[in-house]
DNA sequence: AGCGTTCGTGTATGAACGACACCAAGCCTT
DNA sequence: AAGGCTTGGTGTCGTTCATACACGAACGCT
């Protein structure tokens, strides 16, 4: 499940996010704090690997994935370490295995080292490709609020935004499609839904 | 010199750019076509080994590189291939070895398919990288006239630019600093010759 | 009925961007 | 020596984009 063993030449680790409230990465109890990362089988891709450390640590399945960086091994380590991180909204995570739980990425997680440098460049390249790929809708439902969509970008970019802005900004730059409902939730004004139409994919690299 | 023979495991692959009239991309001639790429040794680390493999195709030294991304093998080849990319200024690249030449990265670079993607790639990340990392100034030596960064510009950004907007912009988002001599070359007005001052080092990933 | 909460909208000001033209300095030719 | 050719170097104006900012609407709760 967490076999960073000296023997293995290429292990695939992934630090997944998700927004409850804050921004939080899954992590392995222990006395020292782990990622998922397992080494990569003879016949399996890199991405299949990440995917497949996902879903032995933690039972997660049908994330967003990307990949981050490579990373050498170090001494008593695996040869090289090829890093993920994976996106997905938090209620659409079931966890399914003991002794994993969510963490506060910032300011210094709570992991060995080696996984801690991933979870920081991870954090980075989220505030980085926020703006022009489309990292916020990975964290919501298929249909979201605007309201929902702000909360994202506010927690990833760290700082407060005018709401009026934000919507004009996110109306000129993504193609999102008013859907003709609305959510209730609370003793307030409905909210209407909105979908992302033309979620081109983001170029990877 | 070029090994990527099947039982390696992983190999470090390294396409070097450019620019002498247009950009241009380091090839290994041969039938098909190759980038230098090369397995990674025991205790070596992975730039170390891109820049071996630079250095055993090409003789070539000191360049500026970057990871960019790292693949699957594929059946028969190396298990997994980090691909990284280097720039440098072609008049301090000085090619000792035979069989490698300069070849043009646009459309469709001619080596073998698994270094085709890596080429493409690393084209698409400098001129993704140009406005907010310092890329052109790789190109370029240690003094430069703002003339030779514009054409820089309009041949990593494939667009002509206005020469005063350029100006503008340039020294708005990069500290450059005036040094009091000029270079003559031509039947014209000599050139002021700049150089960076805070090369703050890309981000890199 | 009134309160509390989030939803939803427009305007006015300053900053950045894009288009655009001319003189300067050097070399070469006649 | 004069004129021509080539690249270097500079400023303005109009448009677009970003920022700051306030109030009524719709709902649930008491």
């Amino acid at each position: 499940m967490n076999d960073t063993k000296p023997s293995a030449p290429i292990v695939a680790a992934v630090a997944l996010f998700t927004i409850r409230d804050k921004l939080e990465f899954l992590r392995l109890e222990g006395e020292q704090g782990r990622i998922p990362s397992l080494p990569v089988e003879e016949d399996e891709t890199l991405e299949a690997c990440a995917r497949r450390a996902l879903w032995e640590a933690a039972g997660i399945e049908e994330v967003f994935l990307e990949q981050l960086y490579t990373f050498d091994g170090g001494p008593g380590g695996p040869r090289v370490i090829v890093a993920y991180y994976a996106l997905a909204p938090h209620d659409r995570l079931h966890i399914r295995r003991a002794g994993v739980s969510w963490a506060d990425p910032t300011p210094a997680p709570i992991v060995v080292e080696e996984h801690r440098v991933i979870v920081e460049r991870a954090c980075e390249r989220l505030a980085g490709k926020l703006e022009y790929a489309p990292i916020a809708y990975q964290f919501l439902a298929d249909r979201f609020t605007l309201g929902e969509l702000q909360t994202v970008y506010e927690i990833i970019g760290r700082q407060a935004l005018d709401k009026r802005n934000f919507r004009r900004r996110i109306r000129a730059s993504w193609d999102l499609v008013e859907t003709h409902d609305a959510r209730r939730e609370g003793p307030h004004r409905p909210a209407r839904l909105y979908r992302l139409r033309d979620a081109r994919p983001p170029l990877e690299g």
